[in-house]
DNA sequence: TCAGCTATGTCAGTATCCTGACATGGCTCA
DNA sequence: TGAGCCATGTCAGGATACTGACATAGCTGA
């Protein structure tokens, strides 16, 4: 069992396999974001902002799938740090849109090839062809169990 | 933005659309587990233990990719509830080989039965070549991140 | 034989994330 | 216009998982 670890019935389901991956890239993402001082949802946080700027901290929870508490407390930490910056006062309802400073920017480049690399590195191996099957695979997941 | 929802480059990094079967697979096990009093570590346990009985603490942990202190705490909630046992003493080193009770066989069968249903539905419209495909697929990327 | 290494179970403290709750601002419809 | 409803930001409390540390048991090689 040590290490000859026979493969079991568990191996075979999708849901086993899959959390497998996302462990072992969460893990390979956070020894990568370690010394940039970045945790994944920080990260996160950060590439969703590159892309989409003026996000309010809402929309950045939905988009990195956590509650607006959490990402709440991941834009503190980085307005302390100066990555990103917040109206004091909002502009319509509540919402404040965050954007990127250009230290944020700069700390977004640098990471955003490292993981990039990352997931180079994790579908080495995959045609292209079999990427976009993946994808595509996975996203019909996501629509299947859609509430 | 409300519920558009454009599609950015985000939708097209794997790692993204990973995580978001994993949410969404997640959130539909627990509310599928909640009414039989189990949450998703829990499950995850007693499916490993009707594979492999006898499994100790640390093997567990490593099954259902947690530390073994958290595994520890799942173990004594299951213990507690009659579905597991474990011997007092050790017989070899000090692995306590924990097996399914009757009872814990019985919650494993209901509850194994709802999560393949999920499985199921997660993996509709993805004919078995593909669902094959995409077990190889995220398979390699495991291979392709192991330290 | 025995020192060194590894693995296991366990305790304590910490971090992270979530649920519950509240007040506020905007929208809709009677 | 105004009541009802939804979304947002935020505070407080609790659940869960992790890191660090320790003692113990077994294996290995000098």
């Amino acid at each position: 069992m040590s290490q000859g670890e026979m493969l079991g019935p568990v191996d075979s389901a999708v849901g086993y396999v899959l959390k497998q991956v996302t462990v072992a890239l969460r893990n390979s993402m956070d020894v990568a974001l370690r010394p940039l001082h970045l945790t994944v949802s920080q990260y996160a946080c950060l590439e969703l902002l590159g892309q989409r700027p003026g996000l309010s901290n809402a929309e950045l929870a939905r988009g990195a799938f956590v509650t607006r508490q959490s990402m709440n407390v991941v834009l503190r930490g980085l307005e302390d740090r100066g990555l990103v910056t917040r109206p004091a006062t909002a502009l319509r309802g509540r919402e404040l849109p965050t954007v990127l400073t250009d230290t944020g920017r700069a700390h977004l480049r640098t990471a955003s090839v490292t993981i990039r690399e990352i997931e180079k590195k994790m579908c080495a191996g995959l045609t292209p062809a079999q990427q976009e099957e993946l994808l595509a695979a996975l996203a019909t997941c996501v629509r299947n169990l859609a509430p």
